[in-house]
DNA sequence: GATGAATGAGTATTCATTCAT
DNA sequence: TATGAATGAATACTCATTCAT
């Protein structure tokens, strides 16, 4: 569809009043997102929210499509930089950072589920930009090099490939769809519990195969 | 938001000429879906593929929403039918079930992919209604159960629902997820099987830990 | 620029009541460009002026440069038919069909000055289309026709085509430009018998040059 | 209409640097109407094209309009000496420097068309202005005065006039008319010829009537 | 003087739904 | 029953101009 609509920034924020108003847009946007949902979020109320003009919302912002682009950044970065820490701790076994990968990854999407929820309602807006598929593609690749940093080295690179982004698709569409509706903490550890144990019977079955000599595979 | 849309049906198709029609509006909306994306489908674009005018069609729908919720209706319903002629045929071991559920539902998802992406994008249209949530909870209670005919017995209940529910959600949502971009039927078989083998190691580690006597959990 | 606009009427107006909505929308047009001008030529006010709902004005005109170009078009039939009637009525001398054809188009041109100036003013807005492209060349074409029809036979067929197009040059721009301003019938008049003079002047020119055996060109 | 705009310059410009700045927006201005029409002529692009800051460009006009209006006094009076210069080399006869006239001034016509026209769409911005009235009543009568210093004496100072008028009016408007579509030299050259033509084919007539001893008019 | 961030009124266009015929 | 004309609220985005720094 509108596949050329420019999300760059429209101007560096490089004056601390610019990072704050961009940053003053973002938090109403979110909230905006998160109390009034994906249809009911436009730039006047977006701007109104932030206690800014809509024409100083269009100084930082090219379009509405770019300041959910950005909300969705941010998330994204986050999520990843979460798992980096927790996959970069080589001081616990394997299973352990898988298990903790898990639970980080599927409370962290229950955090601000009506705002995430709303941001992906609202993704046909942002989606369809070559902005958009680079940002994509290069998180997946990231968050699959993660995962595949926590598989045991016996398994050869192309079956790790597979598997980690098994994992990787698994954990994010399950985490996201399972963050749709309203969960207790408990129910959230025992989804992540399960999804855990799913992933660790997996790799173990994966390492076996490998392992077993001839291999029965 | 919007959870007291009536979705019902305004009249019961009673006569010949009414299934037509309905019949006729669910096929040009399905259309319309698929070519023009769900931000272009409106009830005047459906109604003139369909060859009826506007009020025809709100004689038969009460609102915009219950088109594209009857849409999904049919889905569940054709993804249900299908689930349930694999698991009620017990000629097959459990695990070739299993298999068999994973590919034919991915390269299912993977049809009509166009369609089915822009019936997720007007989601939130029909989503937040009493009507949907009934629907889909019983969907889900059907599909769970499915799965767990093909579980092996051995696993108590409470493991077994939650195995059950475990999966029904990676395959839902990660099928979903992966059939939004476009694939080779070679990608989508190698996407199943990949699933399918984590799915029965989950289910053999299952019933590994439950089959060994007084077992380690 | 923009020169792709859909100026087409959205449908036949084949109803009675189609016909007097497209006939009110197009008067209240008029007076809205001739009481506000160009810039204040908004749909809502056209609408609002016609007693008609926005939406449709946009039944009936698939966006304002349509209207804009529609009134033009009917200024322009309306000029085409006035000459074609004085420059088919052969019972007056060919210098006599010329002055009146002055007289009454820039008569023409000075009744409804407001409108036809703030019509001008909005060119840009409807100017760069094929279609206008289409409708203008015609127009010209015809006019010019007239003229040369009024010019003497004995002008070689090129030379003529020349004639007649500088005739029609000056006629419709110096036309136009005279009805700018706000002017008496006296002063109106006097206009055009000078260039009425012009023009008969020019024609005799020519039609001595080509009498005259060898000619002087 | 908008009949009160200020034109004036805000400060005289004393300094160099307000000269050059000055020159510097009208430059931009020029290129923007050239390059961008007068639809996208705004401050903001000028200022940005001139490497200027907004507030800088209205320290020196006091509005959009202002800076419209001196682009086309420069235009006028560019045109209005070119015209001074033909009119006033009286080793030349009149009939030559009527044709001469024609010729360079439907050629700087078509020069910088495009700026040009959409300084015309433009017109709507400056036009009802106290200042540009009187600018434009004078540089008018300038032109026609011109014009009448190359009739012949002969003619009587009333009729000069109307004639001289016609030929300022037929020429400024018909030229400008030219011009709005794309011409090769060739053109633009055989059109001013014809123009000549007819002018000269006027003049002779008016100096014939009147030199005819008791003269039929 | 110079800057450029902030303002907010203004506008074209769409579309779900109704209801007179 | 069927039609489709009519409605009008809703919304993204622009741009001339100001004024605090």
């Amino acid at each position: 569809m509108a596949s050329s609509l420019p999300l760059n920034p429209r101007k560096n924020p490089q004056q601390a009043r610019s990072e704050g108003l961009v940053a003053a847009i973002l938090e109403a946007a979110a909230q905006v997102l998160a109390e009034e949902g994906a249809a009911r979020f436009t730039t006047a109320r977006v701007a109104e929210r932030a206690g800014v003009s809509v024409g100083s919302l269009y100084q930082y912002f090219p379009n509405k499509a770019a300041i959910l682009f950005r909300l969705q950044v941010n998330e994204w970065q986050r999520t990843s930089s979460m798992m980096r820490r927790i996959v970069e701790d080589l001081s616990k076994p394997a299973h352990d950072r898988i298990r903790e990968l898990v639970q980080v990854f599927i409370h962290s999407e229950c955090e601000e589920a009506a705002m995430r929820v709303a941001l992906s309602d609202a993704a046909p807006l942002y989606r369809d930009t070559q902005e958009t598929r680079v940002f994509r593609r290069a998180g997946r690749e990231t968050i699959r090099q993660y995962i595949a940093g926590a598989l045991p080295a016996s398994v050869p690179a192309d079956a790790q490939t597979t598997a980690a982004e098994m994992i990787r698709l698994t954990l994010t569409s399950a985490g996201k769809r399972f963050s749709e509706s309203p969960r207790t903490q408990d129910e959230i550890t025992r989804c992540a519990e399960a999804m855990a144990d799913m992933f660790i019977a997996y790799i173990d079955a994966l390492e076996q195969r490998h392992n077993t000599g001839s291999g029965q595979a």
